[in-house]
DNA sequence: TTTTTATATAAGCATATAGTTATATAATGA
DNA sequence: TCATTATATAACTATATGCTTATATAAAAA
């Protein structure tokens, strides 16, 4: 890798073990299909609402996914702007596809919720 | 990403968590050019030796490396075995060359301790 | 304006993590 | 055999993390 375009290790560490988290690593996955509001992902995970928020807020943080307010939702997406999106494209093209989540979703009714 | 070929997401949300701190991190680009013996980490890291081996045995746990005794020292080497291989090298590919860190060992003559 | 819906923040708690020091184990060499 | 060197394990501690519930904020709808 060349010098120029290397990654600083200790902030790479910092992202990765953002990522080295179930939750966060599926939401990275959903988002490299496309934009999800909180609400979304609220009804994807087995979890509570400021839960997902918290994992949220720590992402865009590390300014690894970014807001966008569409009226009374916000959704997510990832930044590809910032320094690491190469990187996590690497990473993520090593895990299963999570399309099906999202029919699941639509399914239920849920996924309209937010559009 | 195949089907066939795809990571699970829990576990590799485990191995990046591992890959996701400073030290750790570190080890397997240095580990990515050469086998490192414990005292050679020992002498790289400004931390004491047990902590060197805890952190080598939590990446041996989850596969990832591999030790090989010499005689009187152990050798830890990247597993290219390990299902996470090609991740790993993939994200390693985005951090800066290590290789100086180990200029700098054998100038104070620690590289010499472990061959 | 008031209510509802979507999201964020705060506070608290249980568990995980990364280091420490002390000690055990294992191989080498005198 | 005994001392030395390399590494691992155990026990402990301080801090970080990921969730929870309660509450605040902000936009939309009535």
């Amino acid at each position: 890798m060349n010098v120029d375009t290397a990654l600083d290790i200790q902030k790479t560490a910092h992202v990765l073990k953002l990522l080295g988290d179930k939750t966060r690593l599926t939401m990275m996955k959903l988002l490299q299909s496309h934009d999800c509001c909180v609400c979304e992902f609220t009804a994807l995970f087995a979890m509570s609402q400021p839960a997902i928020s918290q994992h949220l807020r720590k992402m865009k943080d590390a300014g690894i996914v970014q807001e966008t307010r569409r009226g009374q939702w916000i959704f997510y997406s990832m930044n590809p702007d910032s320094e690491y999106a190469a990187l996590i494209e690497d990473l993520l093209q090593h895990l299963p596809d999570q399309h099906e989540r999202f029919v699941e979703l639509e399914a239920q009714g849920l996924r309209i919720s937010c559009e």
